[in-house]
DNA sequence: CCCGGAATTGCAAATAGTTTGCATCTGCAT
DNA sequence: ATGCAGATGCAAACTATTTGCAATTCCGGG
């Protein structure tokens, strides 16, 4: 049995076709995708698969924590990544979007600290950065 | 002139009636509203204004810099602040949506390091805490 | 103070993203 | 192999947001 398909065992989802596409897909991709972009790489790879179905299942792995679903600044739709156990951020270009992950994250002893100090049960965070790529940058897409 | 209207010149916008409210509604809320919760507040408080006009405003306002959009883990709409320019970030209960602002922000240091090491130019970051709150811990929504 | 042009607003209609009802199909335990 | 709970497809509904256009308002100059 593949890994994607314990995964899938191991929440209670039954494994089908497009589930294990769809978790293929965003094992293989380094970057957090929207619903569409999902849909769009299922019909390259000719799985058989409407909208709903993505949406159905990006939704259900949320809740069962295989994935993870954000919202970016500015930006009106969804985004999914894989859950990672080591996690990560993105460096956000505003000129053109594009994402870059940065390894590392500077939040644990912060998040304990805030779980100290507010009686809150933490369970993780979402962090972030925004900025010019060097092209965006050189091309004065900053300057206001 | 209010600080409010300042603001608003100093962008290079007009000062209107519902551009004036919009601003202070946002000034005077501690968090982060969506759309319609400006304009609900604008009914309450007999501002006349169209829900398209609040749409409008609050990104002219978010492109001007005045104010910034954002969207939440899992939540289909957008919300705007104020922009601060001692800036905050908030503990968000996964179980009841509450958001309650933390004091201090903990990534300057971490910007600089991103900037050295990336080539971009950094504006800014969106920290969002996710958790649960006493409440909502003790009632087992956190149970899984 | 009044006037004109440009910016802003209201309204209604369009769009984008996402969700849902229901009939059909499929994976999996027996 | 068989049955049924869970998954999918399709179309229609919904929610959040955007847009075109005509009417209104702001603001600087006369």
């Amino acid at each position: 049995m593949s890994e994607i398909e314990t995964m899938l065992k191991e929440s209670g989802l039954k494994s089908t076709k497009q589930r294990r596409a769809i978790l293929e897909i965003l094992r293989k991709k380094e970057l957090p995708l929207a619903a569409e972009d999902v849909y769009i790489e299922l019909k390259k790879q000719n799985v058989p698969a409407n909208l709903s179905t993505v949406y159905r299942t990006l939704d259900t792995m949320s809740e069962h924590g295989l994935i993870q679903k954000f919202g970016l600044m500015g930006e009106g739709r969804a985004y999914y990544e894989l859950f990672r156990v080591v996690h990560r951020h993105f460096l956000v270009c505003i000129g053109c979007k594009k994402m870059i992950p940065i390894q590392g994250c500077p939040l644990h002893e912060y998040e304990l600290e805030i779980e100290a100090k507010t009686d809150y049960k933490i369970s993780g965070h979402r962090l972030d950065i925004y900025g010019y790529c060097p092209e965006c940058a050189s091309a004065g897409k900053n300057i206001e």
